[in-house]
DNA sequence: CCTACCGATCGGTAGG
DNA sequence: CCTACCGATCGGTAGG
């Protein structure tokens, strides 16, 4: 049973993912949750402060997607894991996850700033992943380990647009693994 | 020579990919062009009608650079071409290519649903040169074509974010290509 | 959770 | 291109 309180967030998410943080008005949030807009303030201190909860519970959302992937797990085999999390993530929370992608540049400062650099830790933690993945042998070695990171956080960041609430998104992850790992034209699946 | 509806449609640009449409001002847009704000209804009928002019241009733009990658290449030479000019647009455009991918949602009907269909439209052109790869045996048979084009699209759609503007973009570009034609493992590249 | 209200700002217009 | 203005709406508050 969620409290006003959670669903007050909950509908500020849906907003502001579908019009906007700017293009979202107090009293559209009243009126989605059937009262006044004057009786939103016991619920929250100000339009921004909803901002800034969404934009933390994504970003806690992403980070322990990503802690729930196995350390023993091979390193590819982990990228792989880290892709169906990520978009797992995306599929399950649309809304917060737009907030977290889009909106987010609208937080104040100093929230901003912390946000941004929240946002730099998660994308480390993917070079993280592909950095052991080097290092283990696992890549080929004359391999742009930047571009490869900028691709992949390409792909999980944009997904925000496609994705379908609630959709199986495990089987597409993977076939986006598998383009990354062997690439479109697939010598590795064909003889020499 | 730029004329005064041409410098406001470049600051309205710069000013809706850095704040947002809402976020942006009539008289926002009057102070980084100098004048009062009811000057500006000199230069446009409203707000919306410069988001509709920039997201046009933005349109052709990215056509444009498409439409610029030679026939008589092949299959595969013509995608890395097009990864090239579509980055080399955003780059050139960072501020029309952010509006374009990102602002355009606030557009009014009808020009939002067709923009939409434009869109639409500019995909299928990247779904055409993938299928023609395809069809000509340049690619793995086992290949999700869907798959592919989301994630070049991807690529293509989340440059605004991180390009930096004016920069050469076609070495990386081509870094992106190699990827997706022969992914990070690269037993292309290496001896079975 | 409501009513009633605040000053500020919104996009846009009239008349020059 | 300016001044002066329009009604509507903005986020937020007071008092109950």
């Amino acid at each position: 049973m969620a409290t006003r309180r959670e669903e007050l967030v909950s509908v500020a998410s849906r907003l502001f993912a579908e019009r906007g943080y700017h293009g979202t008005s107090m009293a559209d949030l009243a009126e989605a949750m059937g009262v006044q807009k004057g009786s939103l303030y016991s619920l929250t201190q100000s339009k921004q402060e909803l901002l800034v909860a969404i934009t933390r519970e994504g970003a806690a959302s992403f980070h322990a997607a990503l802690d729930a992937v196995p350390d023993d797990a091979g390193p590819l085999e982990r990228i792989r894991l880290a892709l169906r999390a990520h978009l797992g993530v995306v599929a399950a929370q649309v809304s917060a996850a737009t907030v977290f992608t889009r909106e987010w540049r609208f937080l104040d400062e100093p929230e901003r700033s912390a946000f941004r650099a929240e946002r730099r830790r998660y994308e480390e933690r993917w070079s993280e992943l592909l950095r052991e993945a080097a290092e283990r042998g696992a890549l080929r070695s004359d391999l742009d380990a930047g571009a490869a990171v900028l691709l992949v956080l390409s792909a999980a960041n944009w997904a925000y647009t496609w994705i379908v609430p609630g959709a199986e998104t495990d089987e597409l992850a993977d076939r986006f693994f598998s383009i990354l790992l062997d690439g479109v034209r697939g010598y590795a699946t064909r003889p020499a």
